[in-house]
DNA sequence: TATATAACTTAGGATAGCTTAA
DNA sequence: TTAAGCTATCCTAAGTTATATA
C-alpha cells in the first residue's frame, strides 16, 4: 500500500512537472486520473510500417549450383539473396550459421529446387552478392536531389507512421516499422544463427489502442491478427517472432511522457536504496553467517551484485540461446578461488560470458567470510554445476523487495553506476579547469562506471589510423606552438630597444598552447576508451540530474555531454533539476 | 512451487549522415 | 569539392521482472 501510495504521489509530482515541460496551462490539460496499472485513456496511431515487398532479381543476375545457373523460386530466391548479401560477413564461414541457413533455405525451396540443391558449398552467390554491393555502392553516390527526395520520402513515412495521439499528446513512437525478414544473426555462438527470419504479415500482427480511436487499416487485401484494447499496457504493436518465439512490440520513444515518467521512477528507487544501503548491506553480512544454506548463497550472490554490478542472471534453456550467465547462474568453471594472489588475500577470479556474450573478467579480493563461504558452495561440484544451486533470481527479487519496496537486484546497479558517477565528478572536477579538461574529468567519471558495468565495445576498426592521425596532429601543432614562441623571444628583444612588444604574437602563442592542449586532452580520452563503451551507462544507468546539475555547477553547457537524443529523453531532468542536487 | 509468458529495459553492432581536412 | 573519419541514430537481440499457469 506504502509503494502505491507512493507512486501516486509521485504520479502527481510529475504530471505538475510535465504540464509545464509541454508548455500546456493546467487547465488546458485536465489532470488524468489513472488508475492503478492503467498507461494510458486515450491511443490512437496508423499501426506500424511494413517494409517494402521482395523484389525479384533482374534477369542478369543469376544463381549457379555446381557451376550451372539455376532460376530459384521467388520464395527460395529471396532467402538466398539474404544470405549474398552477408557473404562479407563473418557469421557466413561460421558452420552452425551455414547449417542453419541451408536447412531454412531449403524449406523455402520447391520440391525440384530440393532435390536439386544438396549442398551448400556448390552454390554461387556470386552474382547476387555482386548486385548488392553495387546497390550499396550506387546508393552512396546517389546525388544531392536523389539524396534529398529519399529523405523527404522518409520524412513522410515518419509524420505518417512515427507518431501517436496517446491522452492529450502527440508522441513519438520509438520503433514504428516491422522488423524485416533476414537471417538470424545473434550473439556469439549462438545455436540458432544463421536461421530465417520470416517476413511478418498483418495477419500475425495485434494492434492495441482506444475502441474510441480509429482503427489503422491494415494493408490492402489483408486483415490484422486481432485488436485489442489494453491500456493497462504499453505497446501499440505487436507480433511474434519465429525464432525464438518471443513478442516484439512497438512502443513509445524514449522522449514520451510514459517513458520519461518511468525512467524517473527508476532512479527515484535507487536514490531510495542509498539511504537503505548501509542497513541492506549490514543484513547481507550478518546472513553470510546463517545456518541456512540458501541464505548465504543469497547474501554471497548480494555481495557480488552489490560490490561488482553483476546482473541477477536468469536461467536459460539450453540450445536456445548463447551460453552466457549472470550472478545467480555463475556456474563452478567460471570462478576459480586464490588464497593468495598478486599480493593480496582471498581473491576471486571472475571468468564467464554475461550478456550479449561480453566477457567479464575480474580478479577481486572478497572478505574472508565470502571467500569461506564460496569454498564451501564448490565442495562435491563439477564445473558444469550450479555456484548457488539452492538460488534463483526468484528468491533473490523476493528477498529484496521485502527489504524495501521496488528494490531488485538490478536497482543496485543503477544505484551503483549513478552514485559512483556522482562520487567520481566530485572527485575529478576542477571549477578553475577549462571546458576541455571538464569534459575529460567528466568522461573519466563516465568511464569508470562502464568499468564497473563492464560496459565493453569492439576497438573501432580505424582506431589505430585514428590515433595516429590525432598524434600527427599533435605534432604538427608543437611545432607551430614553438615556432611561435621563438617569433615572440624575437620580437620581445626588438620591443626592449623599439618600446613596444607584440600582443598579436602572444595572442597567437595563447591560442597555440590551448589547441594543444585540447588535442592531447582529447588523445588521453580516444586511448582511454579504446574498448569502453560510454553510451549505455550515460543512457541507461546515470540518473541524468546528476549530469544536470554538475553542468550547472560546472558552467559546462549540457550540449557538450548529451547530444540531441540524449537531452531529449532526458528534458525532465534538464527541465527540472537545479544546481544542489544530490543522488 | 515450478515453469512459462508478457512486458519492458538494456545492449552492442551496423549504418546513415554529418563534419572536417585535404 | 570530396573523401575520410567520426558521431548519432537505427536496429533488434538479450537481458530483467512481474504475473499467469500448471
Amino acid at each position: 500500500r506504502l509503494a502505491v501510495k507512493l507512486h501516486k504521489t509521485r504520479a502527481a509530482l510529475w504530471n505538475e512537472y510535465f504540464n509545464n515541460y509541454a508548455n500546456m496551462s493546467a487547465e488546458m490539460w485536465e489532470e488524468e486520473k489513472y488508475e492503478d496499472g492503467m498507461k494510458w485513456k486515450f491511443l490512437e496511431h496508423k499501426g506500424p510500417y511494413f517494409p517494402p515487398e521482395y523484389q525479384p532479381l533482374p534477369d542478369n543476375v543469376h544463381f549457379y549450383y555446381n557451376g550451372k545457373t539455376v532460376k530459384l523460386s521467388l520464395a527460395a530466391e529471396e532467402v538466398a539473396v539474404f544470405f549474398a548479401q552477408m557473404l562479407d560477413h563473418e557469421y557466413t564461414t561460421k558452420v552452425v550459421f551455414r547449417e542453419n541457413f541451408f536447412k531454412d533455405w531449403r524449406k523455402e525451396m520447391t520440391h525440384e529446387e530440393r532435390s536439386l540443391i544438396q549442398d551448400l558449398d556448390k552454390c554461387d552467390f556470386g552474382e547476387i552478392h555482386a548486385m548488392h554491393k553495387a546497390k550499396t555502392e550506387a546508393r552512396k553516390n546517389m546525388s544531392k536531389e536523389e539524396k534529398q527526395a529519399l529523405k523527404e520520402a522518409n520524412q513522410k513515412i515518419v509524420d505518417e507512421y512515427g507518431y501517436c495521439l496517446l491522452d492529450h499528446h502527440k508522441e513519438r513512437i520509438g520503433n514504428f516499422k516491422i522488423e524485416p525478414p533476414g537471417l538470424f544473426r545473434g550473439r556469439g555462438e549462438h545455436p540458432k544463427q544463421g536461421m530465417l527470419k520470416k517476413r511478418i504479415q498483418p495477419e500475425d500482427v495485434i494492434i492495441n489502442c482506444s475502441k474510441d480511436s480509429r482503427i489503422p487499416v491494415p494493408p490492402a487485401g489483408h486483415h490484422w491478427k486481432e485488436v485489442r484494447h489494453d491500456n493497462s499496457v504499453t505497446w501499440l504493436v505487436s507480433w511474434t517472432e519465429n525464432i525464438q518465439g518471443s513478442n516484439k512490440y512497438i512502443m513509445l520513444n524514449a522522449n514520451s511522457k510514459l517513458k520519461g515518467e518511468k525512467d524517473w521512477e527508476k532512479y527515484e528507487v535507487a536514490r531510495k536504496l542509498k539511504s537503505r544501503v548501509d542497513d541492506i548491506r549490514y543484513q547481507y553480512l550478518q546472513d553470510l553467517k546463517s545456518k541456512q544454506m540458501v541464505t548465504r548463497q543469497r547474501a554471497v550472490a548480494l555481495y557480488f551484485i552489490d560490490k561488482l554490478a553483476l546482473r541477477a542472471g536468469n536461467e536459460k534453456e539450453e540450445g536456445e540461446t548463447a551460453d552466457t550467465v549472470g550472478c545467480c547462474s555463475l556456474r563452478v568453471e567460471h570462478i576459480t578461488l586464490h588464497e593468495q594472489l598478486d599480493g593480496n588475500e582471498c581473491v576471486v577470479e571472475f571468468d564467464f560470458l554475461g550478456k550479449d556474450c561480453i566477457r567479464y573478467y575480474n580478479k577481486v579480493p572478497v572478505i574472508k567470510k565470502v571467500f569461506k563461504n564460496l569454498k564451501l558452495f564448490l565442495e562435491n561440484k563439477q564445473p558444469g554445476d550450479e555456484l548457488f544451486d539452492r538460488l534463483n533470481t526468484n528468491v533473490l527479487n523476493k528477498h529484496l523487495s521485502s527489504l524495501m519496496p521496488g528494490l531488485t537486484a538490478k536497482v543496485f546497479r543503477t544505484y551503483n553506476a549513478s552514485i559512483t558517477l556522482q562520487q567520481q565528478l566530485k572527485e575529478l572536477t576542477n571549477k578553475s579547469d577549462n571546458v576541455a579538461e571538464k569534459l575529460l574529468s567528466y568522461n573519466r567519471a563516465n568511464r569508470a562506471v562502464a568499468i564497473l558495468c563492464n560496459h565493453q565495445r569492439a576497438p573501432p576498426k580505424t582506431f589505430e589510423q585514428s590515433m595516429a592521425n590525432l598524434q600527427a596532429k599533435i605534432d604538427a601543432r608543437k611545432e607551430q606552438l614553438a615556432l611561435a614562441k621563438t617569433e615572440l623571444k624575437q620580437a620581445k628583444k626588438e620591443a626592449k630597444t623599439k618600446g613596444n612588444s607584440d600582443p598579436k604574437l602572444q595572442a597567437a602563442v595563447k591560442r597555440c598552447e590551448e589547441q594543444l592542449l585540447k588535442l592531447e586532452v582529447q588523445a588521453t580520452d580516444r586511448e582511454e576508451n579504446k574498448q569502453i563503451a560510454l553510451g549505455t551507462s550515460k543512457l541507461n544507468y546515470l540518473d541524468p540530474r546528476i549530469s544536470v546539475a554538475w553542468c550547472k555547477n560546472m558552467e559546462v553547457p549540457i550540449e557538450k555531454i548529451y547530444n540531441k537524443t540524449q537531452r531529449e529523453k532526458f528534458a525532465w531532468a534538464i527541465d527540472m533539476t537545479e544546481a544542489d542536487f544530490e543522488f
